[in-house]
DNA sequence: CGTACCATTGATCAGGTTCAATGCTCGTGG
DNA sequence: CCACGAGCATTGAACCTGATCAATGGTACG
């Protein structure tokens, strides 16, 4: 991990660059391979990460065995499930690699003890809220004013990293419409 | 405002109750009158609040000049533009009293100035954007897994306060379905 | 080479939107 | 005190978009 990664990551999380040394201490860089999960809806989520390299989809599976994206989330994106980590109720979500991916990683308590040595870190914990929230929220806008074609747009304006490593199935289901929609939606718009 | 008020205020926060006298002394007690309004969407959220008592609706107003309601608020609940308030970018939203409520209020700069003399505070400002994420994220669940009419059943479920207090016009935008779709809906789950 | 999975395409269906007309209710002024 | 008007809720008809069911194509991998 180099210092351009570590200053980003920082920054991301509003932590002055000479004290991230002691998060470090907490995390874990990992790598995982395509498909491999990182949390299941079996679990709790008792720690969270951020994204080195490749890519994520955080779903659901329904009743009728259908799954959903939720999220799909790419470098410099963080992961797990967060009503699940600060409720410490069981996840609603799977993780799971769609590409090899490389992640940094820290457990909930970790985080907790480092709170307690010094409040300091309660900023970080914050700024992890901050995030989450502005994440639902943009993804909340995008259903209550965009149509769904409007939706694939934005997503190929804003996330074309995600439009090229995530296939059409996961990212359909993340629009909130079909695969044929989708497909239809791409063809629509070729013109 | 009675000490039950007080503690369950406190508790929503995750403050102590002996230390929540420090926060009342940055808050306000504000009665507004129907209609009027809290926020703008011509201002930076500078500030947020707790519903004591009444109804607020948060809504956007788009190109053509119709109003959409993005939240309905009523005790308990609190309200403010989160976003803006974190980034200090203008406001996307009003909000405004649907009927003579009674809320309190503080200042973003007097909760930091709260921070600055003891960290402790941090909490404080860490429960609110994990309640704005909650939330949003809601929401967004709603929109993602269920239909309007599930949305309209839902919401009869879990806030028949909010269909008591607050007009249909305003509810069908809040469900994302126009005021006719509404409408035909209510019909519908008569029988 | 064959199979399995995904993307595409076609036909039909369902529900929400739009435009328009009618009812209903509450507040205001004559 | 009543009459009127404004604004909201309801209802009807036509339409539109995305869902569903079904079939076909295409491609990657064993």
């Amino acid at each position: 991990m180099d210092i351009t990664q570590k200053s980003s990551i920082a920054q991301l999380f509003g932590i002055e660059l000479s004290r991230f040394d002691d998060f470090l201490q907490i995390a874990e860089c990992k790598q995982v391979l395509k498909n491999q999960l990182l949390l299941t809806d079996r679990d709790v989520c008792n720690g969270f990460g951020i994204i080195l390299s490749g890519a994520l989809r955080t779903f659901t599976v329904n009743d009728a065995g259908e799954e959903m994206s939720y999220l799909l989330q790419v470098n410099g994106d963080f992961f797990g499930d967060y009503e699940s980590y600060i409720t410490r109720k069981k996840a609603a979500f799977n993780v799971q690699a769609v590409i090899d991916s490389e992640v940094l990683v820290f457990e909930k308590n970790e985080l907790e003890r480092l709170i307690e040595t010094d409040l300091y870190w309660l900023k970080f914990a914050k700024q992890m809220s901050d995030i989450a929230f502005l994440d639902a929220k943009r993804r909340l806008d995008e259903f209550l004013f965009h149509t769904p074609e409007q939706r694939y747009l934005n997503l190929l304006r804003k996330s074309p990293e995600i439009i090229q490593k995530i296939p059409q199935k996961y990212i359909s289901s993340y629009l909130g419409i079909t695969p044929q929609s989708l497909s239809r939606i791409r063809h629509r718009i070729k013109d």
